[in-house]
DNA sequence: ACCTATTTTTAGACTTATCTAAATTTATTT
DNA sequence: AAATAAATTTAGATAAGTCTAAAAATAGGT
């Protein structure tokens, strides 16, 4: 088994394989980890040697199959334990996360099989992103920002990009949630915001608010 | 707050202040912590400083209040992670042990709170231990080993001394379990085994057996 | 009261994960 | 192609938690 450290690390690259296909540099995973790049090298040397990591000094890492199938299941324990957070416990999207960082960890097998039969095999976490089931598996929806969409466009808002309490409570507080209809009314080029239509309510949105929230087009 | 390895610590003076009330003595410690005494020397230590425990050298340590109230708060989660394993993920009384280890340590109060509302305010773990309350209060109850009862006395079982998998697949091996009633028929005064009534079976067990099963008299 | 056995503490070392500061390598600019 | 800047690695230190071996304190037996 791997240390909370190391898994940490492991998810961390995951996440930043997305953006940087070439290999994850030094310097990203530092920022990522809210640590200094020094640590992180003597962090790469150990996964490398515990060949959860291809590393080439100076060359950033990649994760090796193993290192994948570990983020992934950290990954799948982060969301269903978001999703049970939620469902289960009456907690509000923007609590879940610093909880989750903590349940992620947790060794056992059948604890992981069981909390997701108990929960239903729920598909998507409470922002949206998918739940990787038992072998590893998850589909990536199709889903743009909604800054991207252009006028009269519209789609189904079905996950957020920043997870921090401030937007998510801002969301709240505008009554935007997942699942709800949402259509570009105005899109002003000088600062990117735009007047949305969102249950027969007219909202204004600043250019960072449209660029944190995933829609599904159709 | 504290280290799982303070957290461990804390938890076990706790246990080990019921047999020795004058104080835990550092050997004691070191074989309920499978660790070595000098290892404890030099916890007990780091304890003191952060006045989770009285200590003077040499003459063992007791739990500070606040060490008392924090040792209770790990054993609160623990005992409601085992509640929730059996009640809601299909675990064996058996299998909920480890697992629990590693959730005991989780720190949300929010999460203890609603997982205690959840679960409906459980007031026993599945080993018949008493679960604290958010106040840290739980009631003892006036058990006796199944060993203490005379011929012809009889009781309901209300909890389990040991809790090794062994011991606890036997118990289900020969269907006994919390809340049925047992009578003494025959009390060998040789080796201590005894002959009991249960559910209309007649069942002889060791003294091994009957040392680890709570009895409450009636 | 003294000697011995046991218990407990101390000293020094190791591992994991982190840091700062310095050295090295790679990338960029002139 | 140098020179400079940026990124990365190395060297050396620190803190937590553990260990073994040795020293010190306490407890028991005569
Ligand atoms: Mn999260
Ligand atoms: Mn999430
Ligand atoms: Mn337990
Ligand atoms: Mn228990």
């Amino acid at each position: 088994m791997f240390s909370f450290s190391e898994e940490n690390y492991l998810k961390a690259i995951f996440h930043l394989e997305r953006k940087y296909q070439a290999g994850v540099s030094t310097n990203a995973l530092a920022e990522e980890m809210e640590t200094k790049a020094s640590s992180v090298t003597d962090m790469i040397k150990k996964l490398s040697e515990k060949d959860l990591v291809i590393y080439k000094k100076y060359q950033g890492v990649k994760l090796s199959e193993l290192g994948k199938k570990t983020a992934i299941e950290v990954i799948r324990k982060h969301r269903l334990w978001e999703y049970f957070l939620v469902e289960k416990l009456n907690f509000n999207w923007d609590e879940v996360h610093d909880v989750a960082e903590q349940l992620e960890h947790i060794k056992s097998e059948k604890l992981t099989r069981e909390l997701d039969a108990f929960l239903g095999f729920p598909k998507r976490d409470p922002h949206g992103d998918p739940i990787p089931d038992a072998e590893g598996n998850f589909s990536v929806a199709n889903k743009v920002l909604l800054s991207e969409l252009g006028k009269e466009e519209k789609g189904i808002c079905v996950g957020v990009r920043d997870s921090s309490s401030d937007f998510l409570r801002f969301l709240d507080k505008n009554n935007i949630s997942l699942g709800k209809e949402i259509k570009v009314l105005e899109k002003e080029a000088f600062d990117g915001s735009m007047l949305i239509l969102i249950e027969e309510r007219q909202l204004r949105i600043s250019q960072l608010i449209s660029n944190n929230l995933y829609i599904k087009k159709h």
